[in-house]
DNA sequence: CTTGACCCTGACGCGACGTCAGGCTGTGCA
DNA sequence: TGCACAGCCTGACGTCGCGTCAGGGTCAAG
């Protein structure tokens, strides 16, 4: 194959193989009389796993170490396990970031600790307490509050009013003794989803699922629950994803 | 904060912050009477943004250009998106070493289209057919086989027959009528999963079970066992599932 | 035998920093 | 009070992984 070729093949520019062959990390194993590089079955064998360690963003020449150095089999290898590991970490960036959403939805701050948490490689704790104090006041979280908002302040108002009302009818059914799996409680759940997907993002019964989880997880959105009343934090979470697994089933 | 803080914060170089000051995609609020960098609450906020959106492969100046133009509820929602994506696309080539993986196992060769069918944009069929009959010969196949191989030629012949072993007592108790999902059948499954990770890689319960499900999906595998015995691939696969469950329950 | 698509080799440019160099600042402690 | 030493500053040059011409040869179709 040609240059061109194999270029479209793998979804990478004629200028990338020149630079491969220059550096030395895939060079073709033939060439034509008049000089046009000849990519044969083993030299495409390479460029994929380049290309897969390229993705996973190893430096080139580290690339060409593995591949000098190491069999197929412990490409492989390698290779899976890094690739489980980004599973991982997108997972996790994917639930922060719907933490934050709710958050926001919620109007809890989240401490910058909590924001970078996925980043840096995890600090001593006596930074924590410490910032926790300078950036953890209410007067930067109100000021955060009026920047991020693009909603009016009777919109507002209006949101926050019914986010109240759900949330005070959780807590009228939990007192009466409603089971939190029973239709009842399942329907104020889905009017809670459906009420953030109106106001703030889109949020599908698998997310809001993830976010039943949460509230009794993370204590800071427990402690909203619980002050409103003790054990809401924990009849919400039962009943939004109950109502998840009925929107499924 | 001062810059040396923030960078640890968030597990970056202070250099990282000189260079987002200089080309103005993150210039902290404030600076000491000295000249120190004084990073604010607001600051590590859109630090926070910039670095998802890095990490998600945005050059510097379209973040600034998102980051000055939407609201923050508009880049969660997109974040979350994006995020979504690269969970999908990891979850692909999770599976598509896991299919190499198996491929080589078994003896199965790939063709380069399967190789490369996630990386480039998806090609035209014209194409596909050419290459197949190009680089599909066997020769080329074995020539791959003798180079990939790091097991001698006894240990070689060795884990064949065991293979082989295994795929003969499957198809005696698919021809006995032996349920897929009786207790015989998913111990042979389980002999199964233990000589591949003995021979090729280490292949957990969870990992089995995919390449169970492949068994029948992917027509390569399929025909494999189909050639032993009609039926055999589901047999198979429904064996290899069953056992998984059993480990997992 | 020409036209147009494709290939070649330099060579320079660029984005996102890393890495000094040379000098000022802030603080713990002798 | 002085000073050692960590931390901050601003250039300025280097690096990696290509993108992007420029200038010129190659090849299949018509």
């Amino acid at each position: 194959m040609n240059v061109g070729e194999v270029a479209a093949l793998a979804g990478i520019t004629v200028r990338t193989l020149h630079h491969y062959d220059r550096i030395g990390l895939l060079s073709p194993s033939g060439r034509t009389a008049s000089g046009y590089r000849r990519y044969s079955a083993p030299d495409l064998d390479r460029l994929h796993q380049v290309l897969v360690y390229r993705e996973l963003g190893f430096p080139l020449e580290e690339v060409a170490a593995l591949l000098d150095a190491d069999d197929p089999a412990e490409h492989l290898r390698r290779q899976h396990r890094l690739l489980r590991d980004r599973l991982e970490r997108t997972q996790a960036m994917v639930a922060a970031v719907e933490k934050e959403m709710e958050a926001r939805a919620m109007g809890i701050s989240l401490t910058p600790e909590e924001r970078f948490e996925l980043f840096g490689d995890w600090l001593p704790e006596e930074y924590e307490a410490e910032a926790e104090q300078r950036w953890g006041d209410t007067e930067a979280w109100e000021q955060s509050q009026r920047r991020t908002r693009s909603y009016s302040k009777d919109d507002w108002v209006r949101i926050k009013a019914e986010g109240e009302d759900v949330e005070r009818r959780f807590a009228e059914a939990l007192r009466a003794g409603v089971p939190a799996d029973s239709a009842a409680a399942m329907d104020l759940a889905e009017e809670h989803r459906q009420q953030i997907s109106r106001n703030f993002y889109d949020c599908g019964p698998e997310m809001h699922a993830g976010l039943g989880r949460m509230y009794v997880e993370d204590e800071r959105f427990a402690a909203h629950y619980e002050q409103i009343a003790p054990g809401l934090a924990r009849y919400v979470s039962t009943a939004v994803q109950a109502n998840a697994a009925r929107q499924a089933g």
